[in-house]
DNA sequence: GTCTATAGGCAGATAGAC
DNA sequence: GTCTATCTGCCTATAGAC
């Protein structure tokens, strides 16, 4: 195994994020160690702190790369759905994707953790917020033009609502191990704003 | 102090408690330790073994505690407040006092930690949210009613929507450091079911 | 890049005196 | 009920060899 990585045939460092990933959005920032993640790619503890100086660092290029991976995802979106409700169904479809393998939004669950995460990874969690509140109000914004979605008040705080409503669907439905609790907030949300005209 | 705890003149069941509370709370249940209460209360950690022999106990206390003071003060609504509209907006500020606080709601707060809580507290978590799930069904029902209310399809994943709504509003806008976040979120809610006829 | 070995600290918890 | 003393284990992290 050693020797592979070696050779590069694997990426120890896109490794490391993905099982710290996978642990941080079931578990939280505080209930997984170095240990938990060396123990399951079958390296030690050191080599983590070679890719990864400490959990804070590890912390905040999970983030990064979190963000990145969202950017993209709302791009696609933008690249593939038109209309303002097709965007909005689809962004709430990223929560489901996330949901059903039994994660918390990575962002979610670090708000959880907020009192407790070093002062960059808190700058990163409202930055990620900040950033898809920008895109969704704007996706309302387009709504609202192209007669597909309805709703009052500022685009700003109908986004700052929803963000907030689909991440606490997650919390709770988590808790059922029932995605479906999810998709029926989803849905309910999507006809509340859908315009029927 | 001893002595003074000695004469039941200081409950420390309870003083532990609270302090457990705020701390689990604020930080979450795997970033508090019996250290950090017994530090703050100024008594010993086996004092508090005495009290609550683990951490799994302890936890399982403060449920039951926010259990049943949410209960009491579902009770004080349906006793002081008339009509299914004025008991949600009660509702919805019994969260926001929570969140003047700086805290989330304890068994939100769990809801991240869920995986790593023992089956006792697990238990305890749903429960809660189920008992808000059937409360807030009835005064959705009632305002329906009453004509202060109006909703489409059921009361019951209305007010699952309602709850998951609320709590995903305080974990964003706590780390914001912002009550008013929370509260325009509530606004909104209330004005969506607000029957304006 | 990964290893062995180890440091230093804090976690949850217990024994037994007062 | 609370204490002192102590245990075991896990935590994050580092030194230094390969």
């Amino acid at each position: 195994m050693a020797a592979r990585r070696a050779r590069g045939e694997i990426d120890t460092q896109s490794e490391i994020l993905d099982v710290a990933e996978r642990l941080v959005q079931t578990r939280g920032f505080n209930a997984f160690s170095y240990a938990d993640v060396s123990a399951e790619l079958g390296i030690t503890k050191p080599a983590l702190h070679y890719h990864f100086p400490g959990k804070a660092e590890l912390g905040e290029a999970l983030l990064a790369r979190y963000a990145m991976r969202f950017k993209q995802a709302l791009d696609h979106i933008d690249r593939t759905c038109s209309g303002g409700y097709r965007r909005l169904e689809a962004y709430t479809e990223l929560y489901g994707q996330v949901l059903a393998q039994d994660r918390m939004c990575l962002c979610g669950m670090l708000a959880a953790d907020y009192y407790t995460l070093p002062e960059p990874m808190r700058h990163a969690v409202t930055g990620f917020f900040d950033d898809n509140e920008l895109w969704l109000a704007a996706v309302l914004d387009d709504g609202r033009r192209d007669a597909t979605l309805r709703f009052s008040g500022s685009s700003r705080d109908a986004a700052r609502m929803i963000i907030g409503a689909l991440e606490g669907a997650m919390l709770v439905a988590r808790t059922y191990g029932d995605a479906g609790r999810f998709a029926a907030a989803a849905r309910r949300l999507l006809s509340e704003l859908a315009d029927p005209g």
